[in-house]
Order: structure tokens, then sequence, then C-alpha cells
DNA sequence: CGGAACATGTAACCTGTTACATGATTTC
DNA sequence: GAAATCATGTAACAGGTTACATGTTCCG
């Protein structure tokens, strides 16, 4: 429903090729909507054949050979389209507060080394997001287009602000901190 | 991967009918892992075929039937090792943070009216979660059980709250408040 | 008896995941 | 010329969504 989308967004940002695309969709892209190469090469097919982005003329065989594509106007129109659009918020569907709920019936063996591995993955990931921000969004940059890409910046270091929060008082009421939880 | 594990912990804090599930995944469990009948009644089939649970006794014909279920000592063991295995934090894939950037290309068009609604939305989860914890997690219940569904719900409570306030900000700072943005 | 609400299911489809296949280019 | 890396793809499967089908019970 929404990678197609989350493609022209990328590709009217900067034609690319699959590869290239799959490279951002590791990075700045993939942050708030990930995919695998696999996916990518599926969805730009189709997008190609649907008439809303093409590749750039190049000869020869398809296999091992780049492969740069670029929006058409009936990509761009259904785009807009897309984004004008209401939608609404998808609910939440988190493994891990399925597994505590869980852990309150059958026992929390295993559950707090688990979130302590969590707990320095969103640090890391959080420390990333600030220095993004610091990088790309220092004070002053103030059209629309950047205000609403430091607005889904904030989006991302805010819910990681959450998890690490949250992680540390759920040890610290569990009464299983172990030995870092407050570094 | 996790739909079977939110059905055993469902059934083992109280046996269920298929109908009776899917409400209560309307409800408490659906907060955070959201489930639709069909799945439900796939699943359960499944989990019956494989043992995990079984079917209290009922003569006649499926249709129309109520048809109780309960765990079988290989679906506590079974759940009981996915609590215990360690997982990976889920990678973030919100379609509303890809609209905004998506919207940072094409045009802001539409964009701050369904904001407003999510907010909306979002500021009656809260109100509907602070309700239930007053009801359920009054000061003093402290078993680990009680602690660990307290846990879950915090975070409930702690994420609406995050979608409040960015979106309050998000809204503010586009310079499209509306006409309630500070109620 | 007829309609509403209860209750269980089937089928088709779409999206995402995992494993593998194949050719081209670079580097030693 | 062998190995590593770049680059594009295929196939099979798992999970989630949407639309529909069918029988039962309750109530006026």
């Amino acid at each position: 429903m929404s990678l197609p989308h989350a493609i022209l967004t990328a590709l009217l940002e900067k034609p690319s090729s699959g590869l290239e695309l799959t490279r951002r969709f590791d990075r700045s892209i993939g942050y708030f909507w990930s995919a695998t190469h696999q996916q990518i090469y599926r969805e730009l097919g189709k997008l190609e054949r649907d008439g809303l982005i093409r590749a750039l003329p190049a000869q020869g065989p398809a296999r091992g050979q780049k492969k740069q594509y670029e929006v058409l106007p009936r990509g761009r129109s259904e785009l807009a389209r897309w984004t004008a659009a209401p939608q609404d918020p998808r609910p939440l569907r988190d493994p891990l507060l399925l597994r505590l709920r869980s852990a309150a019936v059958v026992g929390t063996d295993g559950v707090a080394e688990d979130l302590h591995r969590h707990l320095a993955l969103h640090r890391e990931n959080l420390a990333n997001y600030r220095e993004i921000e610091e990088r790309d969004f220092p004070p002053g940059k103030d059209a629309t287009p950047d205000r609403l890409r430091h607005a889904v910046l904030r989006a991302g270091i805010d819910l990681e602000t959450f998890w690490v929060g949250w992680l540390e008082d759920t040890l610290r009421r569990l009464g299983l901190p172990g030995q870092d939880d407050t570094p």
C-alpha cells in the first residue's frame, strides 16, 4: 500500500538504480519505511509496467547492467493524490509488548537480557539520529520542505527517546536492572 | 511470526471461542497486536492441527456452533520458548512519516487536515488508556505479572502521548495549526 | 415467520521474507 | 584467470487484508 509511494518519493528526490534505492532504503528512507532489494526490484517492474516510472535508455541485456529510473508525470500525480488522501493511523503491532504480556503468564526467563540488548540498540539509533539532526538541520533552515523532513526526523528521535526511557523504566520496575542501566 | 503466540497468551489468560478471542483482540490485546477474525480462525485451526491447543468436546456441526479452545502443555511450552528467545526490534514502518516526506516533494495539500484527524484519534486513545490505568492498576498492585501488564499499558500511554505531542508540534511548525490545536 | 445478531469459516489477493540464481565489473 | 563485489532478478512461502458464504439463536 505504501511501498510504491516510498519508491516514487525516493526517485523524485533523486533518480536512481535499483541498488542505489536499496542503499537509500538502508539509510534515510528506511528509518521509517524499510524494504529489501527483492521488494524494490519487484515494485520497480510493476511501476514501470504501469507507466508511473521509466528506465532511462540503456542498451544490452538486463542482468548485471545498471538501470536508472525516473518518475513520469503520471507517477508524480499518483504520489500527489496518495499524499493528499486521508489515511487512518495503523494500529500498533509490537512483538516486544506482546512478549511482556506473555511473560506475565509463562514467566520472565531470558526477557531482561533481551530488554538490555534492545536498550543498547535504541541508544545507538538515538545517537545516530541526533548526529544527523546536527549535520542536516542546523538552526536557520526554514523552507517548508526542510521543516517537513525535520519533523520526520524529530519523530524518529522522539520515538527512540521513548523506547530508551520505557526500557530503562521497565527494567527498573522488574527489579532486574542488570549492570548498565544508567551509564 | 507472533500471531500464534498472541493467541496462546490470550487462551492461557482465559479459554475462549474464536469470536470471544476476536472481541479481546479488539480491546486489550489488540492495543499492541491487532488481528481480524479471519486470521484468528485460520490460526486456531493450525494450532489445533499442530497439537498446541484443543477444542473442548462439543457435538454437532461446526458452523454456527460455539467452540471453546484451551491450551495444551505443548502450547504452553512453545509459548515459554518463544518468550525467552531473543528477538530483534522491528524496524519502524509508518505511512504517516512517509507521507510527510513525500509532501516535502509534491506539496502539503490535504495533509494538515488529516494530521488534525490523527491528533483527535490519538487523544481519544490516550484518554481511554488512562482510564484503563486508573481502573486496573491502582497504586499497590505489585505482583510481577501485574507489573508486566502495567508496563505494557505504560508503553501504550507513552506512545500515544508521543503522537499527540509530535502532531501538535508538527502542525504548529507547519504554520497550519487549524482551530483546535490547544484545546 | 422474518430479521438481527451471533458464530464459524473459505477464497482470492497483496505484501513482505527467505533462499537462491545469474551476469558484469573490478582487483589481485 | 580466480575471487570478490556490483547489480538485477526468480521462486517459494508466510502473513495480513478484503470480500464473501453459511449456519444458529434470539426476539418481536
